[in-house]
DNA sequence: GTCTATACGAAGATAGAC
DNA sequence: GTCTATCTTCGTATAGAC
């Protein structure tokens, strides 16, 4: 492989630094299984995409699984993190509306995933598609990582709302998860430069400004008491 | 193979009819599918579990992709015929309200599927799956099977919503479509007797009616112009 | 026309030698 | 870390029995 570039050197170049091999493949597998899903994917086509070994991903995670699990883990750690950071921030304040709420849960999903660089859309998209999967074990991997601060949203959301009913909350807890996650997963079905109106976002960029006011509208006049 | 009935009779029984290896292998296709995904279930499965020899499939469908596409179409079916019976009642009777709309497409999404015996459950979160495939081609298969009522409910929902945006409406739609499926592929998810408000849903029945209000509250004052 | 038994080549995941 | 071997399972094709 003469065109292995030499690793080691500090990562302060403009060019992308050089990657190791598990992070290339992690970075492979997310491109993969959010193009093809996880059955749908082989580890040969990861690792020959990465240019590593077919035996590199059993060394460096075990099994497919474990590397799935592994990207699912690294692609939702900054999501979680922004959102305690911005769920701390408003209870420090007082009580949060339910629009803040739904902001500060569906613009780490969106946000930081389609604007950071060339990867976001690849992320935004596995993870949407990991959240939806066939496979229960698989949906039980994203759930596992999402749980965390599934609680807090749901009581704050129950304390926002004093008139909908639990179940009501739960509801729409549940919708929005849906709906955050099929806009996810759509990050890349859209080319760029996609004819605009097709699916109604012309601007990615107010996807996120769209898909709150939607919620916000049903949390607040369609949820039953 | 002794315990097989015998064919032919006529089907005014009380009984279940005799099914056809045809009819067994779309059942048992449409559960296993939406169990674990098309990649993620085997032909040997589908066979074995339809009492039936390895190479049915090929010789009733011609190969597997030909078998998804023949249970998606069956099950699309009456839920389409029914799209098309309500739109031409609404419309007979004038411009039709946004929450007449969205209740004739969720309606025979949901009710249909979920009140129709034993099977209902089944079809639905096969529906919901096949929906939200991670492989597009397979996506493509159940847009086909739903396109042909489409634009009438973009156009009939544009009319009904005049003061938003066409791109707004295509964008309620898209969410429309995607908390159906949502909902279609955890009709199974949820055990007969599972403790309530989890996910908000303690009666099936009224499933459809809270999914009904959220949208008309989203659709109504959630759709920027 | 239906169904069965069997075989094939490709691709799957993983383990052990290096 | 890599290479190779291994053993499984996949979808499909075919030839012939009912």
């Amino acid at each position: 492989m003469p065109e292995r570039a030499v690793a080691g050197g500090k990562e302060n170049s403009v060019e992308t630094p050089v990657e190791s091999t598990r992070e290339r493949l992690l970075n492979i597998a997310e491109q993969r299984f959010g193009e093809g899903g996880y059955e749908g994917t082989s580890l040969r086509a990861i690792t020959v995409a990465a240019a590593a070994n077919i035996a590199a991903v059993n060394y460096h995670f075990g099994s497919k699984e474990a590397l799935l699990r592994a990207a699912v883990a690294r692609a939702m750690a900054p999501v979680n993190t922004e959102r305690r950071r911005r769920l701390d921030q408003l209870e420090a304040k007082g009580e949060p509306s339910a629009e803040q709420l739904i902001r500060a849960f569906i613009e780490p999903g969106l946000d930081l995933v389609l604007r950071r660089g060339e990867r976001g859309p690849v992320v935004a998209r596995f993870i949407g598609r990991v959240a939806f999967d066939p496979s229960q074990r698989i949906r039980e991997l994203y759930a596992a990582e999402s749980d965390p601060v599934e609680a807090r949203y749901l009581t704050a959301l129950q304390v926002a709302l004093p008139t909908a009913a639990p179940e009501s909350v739960a509801f729409g807890y549940l919708n929005m998860l849906g709906l955050l996650a099929l806009h996810q997963s759509q990050a890349l079905t859209r080319p760029p430069g996609a004819e605009p109106g097709l699916d109604g976002q012309e601007d990615p960029g107010r996807l996120a400004d769209n898909l709150i006011a939607f919620l916000v509208a049903a949390f607040d006049r369609g949820l039953r008491p």
